[in-house]
DNA sequence: ACATGTTTGTTAATCTTTTAACAATATTTT
DNA sequence: AAAATATTGTTAAAAGATTAACAAACATGT
């Protein structure tokens, strides 16, 4: 689809934070953006604006900037997002409890199919009009879903085990919010989300400035 | 109290890996741990551990290895986790209250020590066994608890409003969870945590491969 | 005591990412 | 219609981060 070289992992994020300022631009009826109205909304450089588009193509015209909507749809596409997603979610605690009524991640195409816990106090309440499920039927709702996405919110002792379930059920894609690291194998995209490292970079730099 | 150059940001992400391998090999009573092994464990290379830990020290013995308790207080040393640190959160909705009731973040010397919401409804009531309290009362709650850290939970719309009330209240470090870009004076700390974008980074990798 | 084997800390090389510069192209003004 | 202004796409330069290589330092076995 499109030119994929070695694209910076921090394009992709990137990528995020522009579509979302493209679509409120576009539906406040904007017809035209510049990379330095873009780069100022985000927090980055026009340079860097420019650089992450040019990865995948051509898309403003010179002298003149960038049509939003058109801009939205390109970037939506270069991100996978110009389909749904089935995700299922694995821990029906605070934290997958949280992420299952979070309402933001169907707006971008990710829709919560099916909730998984181990403990049986759990299973069978629901959450977000969703059944909580045992383990035992995940491999079959995965198939039932069509779910390619998974997410980890149990503890960091069960993490791998769990992960391993997922893989087997053929999810190709996870994210991984137990502090812990995990292994899948080569073709299984991963990623971990440490929240409680992200406020120890804070710490870190408040105590350099100190 | 350590040479700071510039460190790369990504060694700062690690150092809490290796801090949390290296906390769970002394309590196995392991007593020297190599590059080698903390770098299998964390899913990095060894010669990448070393490099990280130089520039802060020299912290292990040569033809040996590190001695885990001594090289994990160094690690939290270098963190700012030598000490405690008060955390308010802002916005009592879902993701605020699946991070108020999370144990792993006092483990790692975090205390939530205050919640504020916007909502008359949430305001009382109790979470966690803390109070939600209204917005008026941050700033006093601030100076009582010592609060440096902030946590925003709230909607995109209400981000920049809530973190001005934060800076203005004199917390110095902030985690933005509304997928929002939000400016703070320099003297600041700031990083937003965007999970949808989380998500899309699999959905850009799984896309690539077909 | 010496040779052999480990493993660190550090320097150099490589690879990646960001920033800067500018020609190419469009629009607006005079 | 020419000049001035704006803004992209692209190439080159600079900065930053990772990987590799190896001497220095220690441990072990003979
Ligand atoms: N709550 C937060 O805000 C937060 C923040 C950062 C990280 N995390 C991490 O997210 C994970 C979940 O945190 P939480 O606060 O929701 O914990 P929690 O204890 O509230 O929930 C964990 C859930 O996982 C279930 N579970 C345990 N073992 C399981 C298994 N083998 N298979 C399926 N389900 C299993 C439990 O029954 C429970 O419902 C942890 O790894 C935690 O470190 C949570
Ligand atoms: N729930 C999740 O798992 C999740 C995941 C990713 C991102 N987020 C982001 O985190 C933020 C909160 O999400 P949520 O799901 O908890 O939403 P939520 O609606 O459950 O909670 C938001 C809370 O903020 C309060 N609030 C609104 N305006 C306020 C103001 N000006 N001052 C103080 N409080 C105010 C509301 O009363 C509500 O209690 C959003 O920006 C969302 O995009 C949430």
């Amino acid at each position: 689809m499109f030119k994929r070289f070695k694209i910076p992992e921090a394009t992709i994020g990137r990528l995020t934070s522009y579509s979302r300022f493209l679509k409120e631009a576009d539906e406040k009826g904007v017809t035209t953006v510049s990379s330095q109205q873009i780069a100022r909304a985000t927090g980055v450089t026009p340079a860097q604006v420019r650089k992450d588009l040019a990865y995948f193509g051509e898309f403003g015209t010179r002298g003149v900037g960038y049509n939003p909507r058109e801009l939205y749809n390109y970037i939506m596409k270069i991100l996978g997002l110009d389909r749904r997603w089935s995700v299922a979610i694995v821990g029906a605690g605070h934290l997958g409890t949280a992420l299952s009524l979070y309402k933001g991640f169907a707006e971008r195409g990710f829709d919560i199919t099916c909730i998984f816990d181990a403990d049986p106090e759990k299973i069978g309440k629901k959450i977000a009009g969703l059944e909580v499920r045992s383990l035992e039927e995940l491999s079959q709702k995965v198939k039932e879903y069509n779910v390619e996405l998974g997410i980890v919110a149990v503890p960091a002792a069960a993490a791998q085990e769990v992960v391993d379930i997922m893989v087997g059920a053929g999810i190709k894609g996870i994210i991984n919010f137990a502090p812990v690291n995990v292994s899948v194998p080569e073709d299984v995209v991963i990623r971990r989300v440490d929240l409680a490292s992200q406020l120890e970079y804070l710490t870190y730099h408040l105590g350099e400035t100190r």
